[in-house]
DNA sequence: TGTTGACCTTACCATTGTGGTAAGCTTTAG
DNA sequence: CTAAAGCTTACCACAATGGTAAGGTCAACA
């Protein structure tokens, strides 16, 4: 016994979108749905079960390119959990380096906050230190 | 004395590119340049100077809206550097939520591949994870 | 002088991932 | 029967930047 549910059903049930669900179907991430006879697009369990890796990856942060590979790896019966692995750890890589990035300009910014006086004067550290480069 | 460059010498001496300055000029971050006959733009020390306030608070990760706004108050002599501050601790705060955001995302990841045996096998937990959500 | 190469101009399209809207058809509930 | 809710496609929008094409301009050099 297969159920079928709509896009709006879909979505609710995946947390995904109406929205992202068709753009995701449109670039291919998503097999195509099939279709009343309306028109309408019915999902069945498997691709509930899609959806809910899609939204898994990007909450992990993964691209829909790398969100691609990553359900086309959890397809394919052959896959080497070798290589599943190598693309998890890149993406730790970007991930710290994201880090790194945002903590610098993190500890950049509050030096200058720190020197500035949050009072009605014109005289800004922050503004300074934007200006000296 | 008023030494002028073309847009490539600007983009050199600022850190940014042509393409860059040409687009801010076309948001109004930038004032618009003067022409010369021939219609390329030329840009004086004022302007430098402006092309490297942005070029650093984008490095420190404002957008472009609120380095408008950093520009503004910098241009502006009655500025109450309280404004500024404000501004930079909203941004310090974004940060915050991003870094904790990327953290969170690390850790679920990493705890997924860590169990990942990194063979030719095709279990692996990393998919096994994503697909039970 | 003429030509070449480096530089400039505008105008367009692409990216990434999502949201919004409009115009119209279908289904469901009252 | 009608109204609301849900579906369809086809657009446009954002943020910030890069790329390309087709063309004008300026410098240097033979």
């Amino acid at each position: 016994m297969t159920t079928l549910v709509t896009i709006g059903e879909a979505a609710d049930l995946s947390g995904l979108t109406s929205k992202m669900i068709r753009h995701y179907e449109s670039i291919g991430l998503l097999p195509k749905a099939t279709r009343t006879e309306a028109g309408y697009r019915l999902y069945n369990h498997l691709q509930l079960k899609l959806m809910g890796i899609i939204k898994q990856a990007r909450a992990l942060g993964f691209s829909l390119q790398e969100t691609h590979s990553l359900v086309d790896l959890w397809q394919n019966p052959n896959r080497a959990s070798k290589e599943v692995k190598q693309l998890a750890e890149q993406h730790l890589t970007d991930i710290d380096v994201k880090i790194n990035e945002l903590k610098h300009m993190k500890k950049a910014l509050q030096e200058l906050t720190d020197h500035c006086n949050d009072d009605d004067n014109a005289s800004c550290a922050i503004l300074d230190g934007l200006a000296k480069g």
